[in-house]
DNA sequence: TATTGTTATACTCTATAACTATA
DNA sequence: TATAGTTATAGAGTATAACAATA
């Protein structure tokens, strides 16, 4: 019964959802850390990469790589804010939107084949028991 | 509904069963990889080095600085194996069996705690349906 | 002087390829 | 020659600290 902990078995998911994801974020341009960074604008815009930063649990210094990817990408803009000219207010741009919001699909989908072993109603109720959880 | 995806939500319980296995594995001498590598030998010690390497999903070579210090805390034993003499074969140890059933069994405890915003029932469904997928 | 964003440096982790010893 | 284990080298990823611009 407990021969897998939790860790692992958790573990084994994340690498396979991982793996899973690579192709589509590859074919968008995007790695792991570039996709986490647009997930966190989805909705609102950063109004400092320091606030960015904490909302993606990404240390300031490595999010800049990734801003700078995304820029040359077309997907987000860091624009000065003209109140304080040292902060920079990201934001996502509508072809980031958009290819956000394909990737995010494709996800979805992905993930929901990984868990082809569970009928409708397990899927739900392991859903709302990682959101319960975590969410 | 789908707010987060799943990914998101299994990084971040992950992450949260990580930090909590931190301080069990140090006091015992561990960290994260010499842990894996000792679970693979549980019940069964591995003929050959690239063996456990494979049962664990880790690289050869990167095994192998994780036996050397679990041969120095007197976890496991690398012994040569007289048929073969180029093969090793790993045994844990009892002082290593003995240490890992006490992080075993803190580390499910401490795993439980993370669960404690799900009832009972839910908590059988998350982890029946997370080992029927992955399991 | 303090803070935002950036760059630079060192350190760890990983991947690949040599090396040794046995076969 | 081929394989198990090991070591060495180079590369990627990360953390820390210094730096420039603005407040």
């Amino acid at each position: 019964m407990d021969r897998a902990d939790l860790g692992f078995l958790l573990a084994r998911l994340l690498r396979r959802i991982q793996a899973g994801e690579e192709p589509i974020l590859r074919e968008a341009g995007l790695d792991m850390w570039g996709y986490v960074v647009m997930v966190g604008l989805d909705g609102s815009e950063a109004p400092t990469q320091a606030h960015l930063a904490e909302r993606t649990g990404r240390d300031k210094t490595r999010l800049i790589r990734n801003l700078d990817r995304l820029e040359e990408l077309g997907y987000v803009t860091r624009t000065p804010d003209p109140d304080d000219r040292r902060n920079r207010v990201v934001t996502l741009t509508t072809a980031g939107e958009k290819a956000l919001r394909t990737c995010r699909k494709q996800i979805a989908a992905m993930e929901q084949e990984l868990l082809a072993a569970l009928d409708a109603e397990e899927r739900v109720a392991f859903e709302t028991a990682l959101t319960k959880v975590v969410g």
